[in-house]
DNA sequence: CGGATTAATTGACGATGGTCAAATTTTGAA
DNA sequence: TTCAAAATTTGACCATCGTCAATTAATCCG
């Protein structure tokens, strides 16, 4: 299940469709294959558990297929999915800066693939590379405004304009176009998941849906969504950042 | 109205109360002269802005007494009050590290004094000693956890608990212990923006001030709030985290 | 001190959201 | 394929919230 090396089989990170992406790419090639040699690549099936909640931070982990769910839970035992991470990104920076246990549960959506990079690792590629420190820090701070806005957002717009918000950035990460010009796509998240994103509950959701329905702006089946061209008019509510 | 030199009149940072406090307590002496030579130090009146959105990031600003506001609006004109800063905190880190211009707006809340530091000079002491940079990772990282848990909060909680929550972590910071045991503070915000703070209208602020009253749980008068000591059951929500 | 402006409260009422429960569909494992 | 478990949808009903409008404080300048 665990190999070594990222990226292409056998290639490691130097053919790592990432290596431009993500933080990463201010390594050199020599620093690539440092970090080549010591990352831990693996599997997860859906469902599975990346990290959770409580347990120690040894490392980061950076997304490379698939889709991962960032979930968090409070004192009631009310749990929230706080954003999804696609491939390019990194998870778990911030238990390994503050040097605390994880705060967040981790889990792959579908079958991907991640990579575990150890405390140790980050840490020297750190210091050989300060503008690695530079792009984490980049990273952190616009993970911040993404939290900001998504804070905004939802003491601002009622859950029907959240949850059209939300849609907008799935479709920008998993729609396509149909051939009529509308877009379709399919949705990576339960109807819990989804209302729990926009701090609503699952019944809840079920009937904003079904109005967006009655009002001729999606059609839902399934997990199946198709957004007319014409109704694009999803830009009811206004622009986007690509995932909230 | 522009001074050299933080903290204590005349010591610059060496006397400065917050020496020991925020990300500069890394500092050696002979940085912390170099920042105190550097820093520029301001009074502002209450409602003053600091700085608004939209305009360059010229430097960090540092809370040396009072309390400040930040910002955030959106598409649609709606303002909503992110957090308070206090003595000690640092603000507008991230428009900096990412060379963006602002994106909110902070404002004096009261009298208060902000030193400013310029870029260039952050930059110098950056790499002059690593650990401030590590300091400032700290920082944004429980920034970032403070957003998320706040995420949570609203996404989970009725107005109303969010409110006592919102309570609660004023208490912690404007609270005194009155005579009889019980707490009162000075709130330092108008209903507008407490009601901004929990993503509702003041009018709906109001109605759950009064039912608070009604249940005995707190106490209302303009500005001050009393909660008696037995009705400390604002642990009806459970534990908090300082200011959220 | 007084008048004008802004903030805060209150009422009425419709819209939205939450809860409980039941029915239906989907999914997963055998 | 088939059955059981989980997810989703729907209905009924009540609580909460937002909106509009009208009052009633507070506050700010001059």
């Amino acid at each position: 299940m665990v190999e070594q090396g990222g990226g292409a089989a056998g290639a490691g990170c130097m053919g790592c469709p990432l290596r431009q992406r993500g933080e990463w790419c201010v390594l050199n090639e020599e620093e690539t294959r440092f970090l080549s040699r010591h990352l831990k690549k693996r599997r997860y099936r859906a469902g599975e558990t990346i990290f959770s909640a409580g347990e120690p931070s040894h490392g980061i982990y950076c997304v490379t297929s698939g889709t991962a769910a960032i979930r968090k839970g409070d004192a009631e035992g009310n749990t929230v999915l706080l954003r999804l991470a696609y491939p390019g990104d990194t998870l778990g920076y911030r238990g390994l800066l503050l040097g605390e246990n994880r705060r967040y549960h981790a889990e792959a959506l579908g079958p991907s693939k991640i990579c575990f990079v150890d405390r140790a690792v980050v840490k020297l590629l750190l210091e050989r590379n300060p503008a690695l420190g530079q792009q984490f820090l980049r990273r952190i701070a616009s993970d911040m405004d993404e939290a900001h806005d998504h804070l905004v957002r939802n003491a601002t717009l009622s859950n029907r304009d959240k949850f059209i918000h939300l849609l907008r950035a799935l479709l920008n990460r998993h729609g396509r176009t149909a051939t009529d010009g509308g877009r379709f796509m399919e949705l990576p998240l339960s109807r819990r998941d989804l209302a729990s994103m926009i701090g609503a509950r699952h019944e809840t959701l079920s009937r904003i849906i079904g109005r967006l329905e009655e009002d001729g702006i999606a059609r839902f089946s399934g997990r199946t969504v198709y957004v007319a061209r014409s109704h694009s008019l999803l830009n009811e509510i206004g622009p986007s950042t690509l995932l909230d």
